[in-house]
DNA sequence: ACAAAAGTGTTCAGCGTACACCCATGC
DNA sequence: GCATGGGTGTACGCTGAACACTTTTGT
């Protein structure tokens, strides 16, 4: 049956794809790039490529990231496996199965293009669209996840620089989520949760120029949120 | 640069792998198969197989069931793809990249072998260990998985028949969680949620032999559970 | 003095837990 | 009658939402 023949069938490409969100100024962001070759050459799309012979998904992932942005050895980048797209006819060349990631970054340096990518760059999320392939899907099931994830994980603090302060913790569910958050009642929650974060000793750092000095923490141990930051909307967006 | 030639590359073989879990007797149960040729020939592991060049995963998922288990056309399927596994050498014959997918199922008929299994049958949980390739961990990753959903989502009506008592609803989370709930709260979170299981009209059944008929429920069109039902380890379990 | 941002305290409604109790059926 | 399983009622504690208030900084 089958098995042994490694050239019984059409051979199958594995690729992967890369769905890198950040928070800039207060906006998500994602990271595009402009496709230097056929097909969809000169259309925006995920960052990804071919898997090699030797790689995991998640070794070719990181691969491709510094490859096709220069986005290499980025500190505290959090990847996590999305799911897998395998439909005929995704790839207009051949039998293409893609695994997709969903990765989050702090607020990261500029990209650049590089190996089949001729332009890289920060994409506000909602002008994200018209993507080659299949990948609007992926954007969006990427989108859903982290939202998703926010709410009954420690996956906000992927989205923050190494010490960050409540504030901008909460800036994260705000933006991620749409909703406006109560800031004292956010701030006991957080500080309930063992291991979520924990205080930089004698750190105080000024946010918005002017105001009181915000106790500075790092991301704890934890990683699982007991119990959940349920998704309460509240109306609107505060000023 | 690497994409039009087909065969630049050392192929990738694309398979599936199904964690198909079902509860029989109060307790979880796992099909596997029995490998009837190398590697691992004689030993147990999940059943699954190849892609063909023509279909998606899923597609391949539900193809593979049928031949290596007879399960074909199975009312009430609930299929869901956990996560890919891409390791190099986790296939010691060639390069192979497994979508992996947990599947649900109600108490179910008995399975026979077919293609590569040379049998095929309903293993409890507990023993099903020391399988095949990376089946351990894929079997381990879908337990997981199931329990975290039992949480937030109506997967738990994917264990039941079509028509279930909320009894039976309710030893479907006792039985995966592996605590104890109170029945009458049990009883009002379920109904409680809008859309999560509908009463047949007229319709009752006993379901020890003794005691009062309990009415019948089917499942309702929602998926998501809001609020969740959040797993509170009460001690033990019931009689 | 004022604005802005961090942090604390307090109230109150609603939910979830626990448990007592009633109902219907088989033996 | 009694055991068994389904279903209802209810009291209480705790959490989370809302919002008033204090503290610390820059201008």
């Amino acid at each position: 049956m089958h098995g042994y023949d490694k050239y019984a069938f059409e051979p199958f490409a594995v690729t992967v794809d890369l769905a890198v969100l950040t928070l800039r100024a207060g906006a998500l962001h994602v990271l595009l790039v402009e496709r230097g070759q056929e097909p969809y050459a000169g259309r925006w799309a995920l960052p990804g490529g071919f898997l090699l012979p030797e790689e995991s998904a998640e070794t070719a992932a990181r691969r491709e990231l510094a490859e096709e942005t220069g986005l290499a050895d980025v500190t505290g980048l959090h990847l996590e496996q999305l799911r897998t797209y395998s439909e005929p006819g995704r790839d207009p060349r051949m039998r293409v199965v893609s695994v997709a990631f969903a990765a989050l970054l702090p607020d990261p340096p500029e990209p650049r293009g590089g190996g089949d990518a001729s332009q890289a760059r920060w994409t506000p999320y909602e002008e994200a669209v018209d993507l080659a392939f299949d990948h609007d899907r992926i954007l969006a099931d990427a989108r859903d996840r982290v939202g998703a994830k926010l709410e009954y994980t420690c996956l906000a603090t992927a989205f923050c620089p190494p010490e960050f302060t409540l504030g901008e913790l909460q800036q994260v569910y705000e933006t991620v989520w749409g909703t406006a958050l109560d800031r004292p009642n956010f701030r006991r929650k957080v500080l309930a949760t063992p291991g979520f974060v924990e205080p930089v000793p004698g750190a105080a750092r000024l946010t918005g120029g002017r105001g009181k000095p915000a106790t500075v923490y790092r991301a704890g141990p934890a990683t699982a949120l007991h119990p959940p930051l349920l998704r309460t909307p509240r109306e609107g967006r505060p000023a």
